[in-house]
DNA sequence: CATGAATGAGGCTTCATTCAT
DNA sequence: CATGAATGAAGCCTCATTCAT
């Protein structure tokens, strides 16, 4: 299976307790089949779990997919900067974000991004989970933006305002790489990528 | 209420008949509320029909997707249209699609585009809603780089690959100025655009 | 097709109005699928009919079943007396009476007696229906005491006697043989019969 | 109410737990207003159960429809062996069968055969069922073969083909005193079945 | 004689959650 | 820490029938 698929990528020695088995079979159900086509009969049938122990772990529903959330972006950024770390330079490190996108989208048959798919269909009062794609995106953008700092070719504006157009690449890529089921849509944003940062 | 919201803008004048009603009532709740938010029963109290009114006229709920798409689809673009129209030159027009963008989302307090925003947590078989993302898309992108291919600056090559970029930035702006509540991405995107297209 | 499919066997020349094309219709939907499986909206399909069309010839859906076990009843009879026509003696025509279930319901595979299949699921109200089987039952079971009360070497009373227990072989061997899919309870009737006969 | 009615024969003494409640309650109706007839609603108002805790306990409706068919076969073939086992005979007990069924279907006003009626009007795919009704047919068929095997006047042979002969006897009984509404078509069934056995 | 839109009632099934054990 | 029974609300869909045209 897909290496970014388990959640185990955290603790892939460790035996899963309760908890845990609980957070890796909601996290590959939610984001490969989303969050409104996962029951919470198929998590626990998925985790082998009782339904009351899991409502004794989680308060509802939406805290499983916070923790989902919370996992996974501790598995994203992990592999973006196990992926990066041998490009030499730091703009050659963010130019290398669209190859870490193709490597992981067609690995995921374009599934897409996890925080933009499942803040799209939800009930307004899900605010914690918005809040985590909030918190995420930020990250990302924060990351970009930090790497392209330390560019002595830049500006520290200069680098915010670059940060933010490869970011909003990235996600056009993700999502329209999704729709066509293509990948595409992240060659042209890299070839983008490389002329805005030139 | 938004002028983005009504379906009523293909025909404003004519009393709805009970079709057009469903097809209304179903585009806002779809489009504001969400695919999976929504159910029968709030769209026929909605559109003030029967529910076996509903499914003399739409075979299933994702038949009603299907026609709040297409209907969504004559909309927004012909919106589109109207607003570049007095943009003198084409790149003029495709630069002031972001102000579209500013436009559009500011209204629907971005609520993020239909397309993206249905595709993402679907049963797998729901393959009809998906064609019609599939087919929105295809008709931005072709309409960017047609426009693009007018302009002389550009050759038909360069004028493709400049439509897919645009195109990116601004799916990466509707998703990420949704999940930000904030109209910056917008904006960063069009600044992307200015220097992709100069 | 069956041979016993087609209500078609009552005017096979005329092409069918309007009331014809629904009995035939409904006909082989009910005897063949069953008349709780048979929508309205399938009859009037496979009649090309329109639905008030429909209302103006029939008054209820069971009015429907009747015509279609009055018309059933006269093709069934008349097949039946077909069969046994070239017997010579009455009591051969009884006998031979399981040679024309083998026939008939090995050629429709083994669907059982319309009667039967329909009195035995149906609303407490519908009694018209009913009616129709025991009008059937008992006419199929005059013809058979009839036809021995012919034979010289049976006495009135045992005429009659020997007509019922004939009568219940046949419905016996019919149930059965579509429960088990099956011919062997034809034969085994038959055995029976030839025994009791004797 | 009839003693052939309640399920409530197989565990007189305890109080109904959830599960057997539903049982008790879907096997009356669905015998004594239809499988068609008998709503989901109508049988956990009958068994004063929640919905959902119905769908804990059973798959689909069909598969209550197997449980009581499960329940049923054991009722009936225990009231069965109840009622025959005065009788000094193996063949006394196989005519006193008849005997059972003017018992038994007067109680129940002629309301036939458990598996006779719930097949003949059953969805194409209710596979379950109509295996139930096989599984049934054919026990009554081994369990009347099996009495005749004992009687030395029979051979084998002979046995088993008055066990089918006697079988038929008793299906079409049901059936005819179902639509007759009346209880001759038992007793010429037993006439019948004298005469064969003699 | 034909049409098809419109209907109210009800069909079966699943949801996330809580409870007693 | 685990169990699975029980729940109310809601899910999508189909039924036979009537109405205005």
């Amino acid at each position: 299976m897909s290496v970014y698929a388990f959640f185990t990528y955290l603790c892939p020695m460790k035996k899963l307790n309760v908890k845990d088995r609980i957070i890796e079979a909601a996290s590959n159900l939610f984001y490969f089949n989303g969050y409104n086509q996962t029951g919470i009969n198929q998590i626990i049938a998925e985790a082998s779990v009782a339904k009351a122990s899991m409502y004794q772990h989680f308060r509802s529903k939406e805290d499983i997919a916070v923790a989902y959330l919370v996992g996974r972006h501790t598995m994203w950024m992990g592999k973006l900067n196990e992926f990066v770390a041998n490009q030499d330079t730091s703009k050659a490190k963010v130019i290398s974000c669209f190859d870490y996108l193709v490597e992981w989208l067609c690995d995921v048959e374009f599934r897409g991004c996890g925080w933009q798919n499942i803040i799209t269909d939800l009930p307004q009062d899900h605010t914690k989970i918005k809040d985590q794609a909030i918190l995420h995106k930020n990250e990302v953008r924060t990351w970009l933006q930090d790497l392209l700092k330390k560019e002595s070719q830049y500006s520290i504006e200069q680098a915010e305002e670059l940060g933010d157009e490869v970011m909003i690449l990235i996600e056009g890529a993700i999502i329209l790489s999704q729709i066509q089921k293509n990948e595409w849509p992240i060659n042209s944003a890299k070839r983008a990528c490389l002329k805005l940062l030139a």
